[in-house]
DNA sequence: AATAAAGTGTGATCTTGCTCACAGTGTGTG
DNA sequence: CACACACTGTGAGCAAGATCACACTTTATT
C-alpha cells in the first residue's frame, strides 16, 4: 500500500524531482483517502485547509451560482491537484469540488504542506508556473466569456478537450474521450443544455463534428470553423 | 535618483522584506523606463521577457477580442506588478497592457529575473500568495461573467471599485476615486457603453449611486441591493 | 425483459441586452 | 473663448439565447 503511493508520487509530475527521502518525508505527513462518486470535498465559502492529491478518479470544480446553476472551471484527474489556493493565501475555497467518479486521493493539511513546499524551492517553483498556466487559461476564458459568443465558445471548448482528452487519432479525426453530456458542456460555456444540443447537432449537419456513441468525434474542419467565426466578428 | 527608487523599493510589498543589500543588487539588474499615456506595453501574444514594477502612473491590463472590443481585466496602479507571467512559464503575454496615465517602470529582464527570485525564497512565497489572489479573483470572475446579468455584474463591478479605489467615506457613502468612463465600465463587464448609461441611471433614480462631478458616488443601500438582485434569481 | 431514469431533440415564445442613429453636454486645448 | 472632441443620454428595432413544454431515445436497474 505505502509501496503503492511512492511509486505514484514521483510519477506525478508536481513531486517528480524528488528523491527518496524527500518522497518518504511527504509520505509521513499525508495520508490517503477514498471517496464515492459525486461525493462534495468542499464547497466555496469553506474554510481551506489542505491540500488534495488526486491519485485515481475526476473530480469536477466549479463555481455555483445562487439559482442553483454552475460554472464548471475544470475536470482534474489522476496527478492533477487541488485546493492549494487557500493554503496559500488563507482565504476561504474559492470554488467547490465534487467526484464525478470514485476517487481517492492524498491529503496534506495545511501545516505540513506550507512547511513541506516552502523547504523544496523545486516544488516551489512548480506551484508557480502550475499558476501561472492557470492564470493565463482563466484570463484567456474571460476573455472568450465576455468577447464571443456561444456558437464559437462552444466550438472553442470542443477543441480544447480534443486537445486535452484525446483518445486516438485517425486520419484528421480524434475523439474525446471523456462522456460528457449536453449539460456539462453547457456549464462549461456559461449556456442552456438546449443551447448545447442545437449548436453541436449544426455542427454535426455541418460536418465538423459526429458521434461515436456518446462521445464525440472532432474533425479536422472545425479548427478552421473557428477561424472563419472569429473572422465573421469582424 | 537612484536613492529615490531605494526608498520606493523597500516600500512596495512584493519587495518589503528585503534588506539593503538585496535592494542594491535588485536594483543593479533592473533599469527604470518612463512611457507617455496610452502607450502600448506589450500586446498579447507578444513573447515576453520582463518583468515590470509600477514606479508611478497607472496601467490597463486587458484582453482583446477580434473585432477591436476589449474585455480589462484590471487597472494597475504604483506597487503593483505585471509581466511575471511569462517568465515563470515561457508562453507568450497573455494580455496587453497599455499605460493610461504617463508612467515611470522599474524593469528586469528574465535571467535577471529568474535568478533574483528563485534565490530570494521570502520573494517567490510573495508572488505564489499573489498568484493565488489573483486566480482566485478571475474564477469569481468567470462565475459571474457565466452565471449573473449585466445589471448585476454592473452593481458588483461598483461594490469592487467602493472597495479597492475609496476616496471619502461620509455617512454611508464612498466616492470611487478613479475616473471611469461608461465604455471602461463596459468593458470590464463585458457589455456595451449604453448599457452602462441605462442602468447607471437606473440605479440612480432609486438612490443607490450619486454623481459627484463625472466620478460615482456609492450610497450603503447599493449592498443590500445586491442580495435581492442574488435573491431574485432563486 | 420490464421499467425507471437520465439524457437528447425540437418547436414556440419571450426577454435581455445589442445595434444603430442621433441629440445633448461637458471639457480640454489652441 | 471658441471649437473640437470625448463622453453621455435615449428611443426604436432587432437578434441571440433563454425558457417552457413535451416527445423521443438511450442507458441503467431490478
Amino acid at each position: 500500500m505505502i509501496q503503492k503511493n511512492n511509486t505514484l508520487l514521483t510519477a506525478v509530475p508536481l513531486f517528480s524531482g524528488l528523491n527518496e527521502e524527500e518522497v518518504r518525508s511527504l509520505q509521513a505527513l499525508s495520508k490517503t483517502r477514498s471517496y464515492p462518486k459525486d461525493n462534495v470535498l468542499f464547497l466555496q465559502g469553506d474554510p481551506g485547509d489542505s491540500f488534495y492529491l488526486i491519485l485515481s478518479g475526476e473530480v469536477k470544480v466549479a463555481i455555483l451560482g445562487a439559482d442553483g446553476r454552475e460554472y464548471i472551471l475544470s475536470f482534474l484527474k489522476s496527478g492533477d491537484f487541488f485546493g492549494e489556493m487557500s493554503l496559500f493565501d488563507s482565504e476561504s475555497r474559492s470554488a467547490s469540488v465534487v467526484t464525478t467518479t470514485a476517487a481517492t486521493f492524498l491529503i496534506i493539511q495545511r501545516e505540513a504542506f506550507l512547511n513541506y513546499v516552502t523547504q523544496t524551492p523545486s516544488v516551489l517553483t512548480k506551484f508557480l508556473s502550475t499558476f501561472s498556466i492557470r492564470l493565463r487559461k482563466t484570463d484567456a476564458q474571460l476573455g472568450d466569456l465576455a468577447l464571443l459568443n456561444v456558437h464559437a465558445r462552444i466550438v472553442k471548448t470542443l477543441l480544447m478537450l480534443a486537445q486535452t482528452n484525446v483518445q486516438e487519432i485517425s486520419a484528421g479525426q480524434r475523439i474525446i474521450s471523456k462522456r460528457l453530456t449536453h449539460q456539462d458542456l453547457a456549464s462549461m460555456v456559461g449556456t442552456t443544455r438546449e443551447t448545447v444540443t442545437r449548436i453541436l447537432n449544426e455542427l454535426k449537419t455541418q460536418g465538423h463534428i459526429a458521434n461515436d456513441g456518446r462521445k464525440i468525434i472532432i474533425h479536422k474542419s472545425l479548427h478552421q470553423y473557428l477561424d472563419t467565426l472569429a473572422d465573421s466578428l469582424l
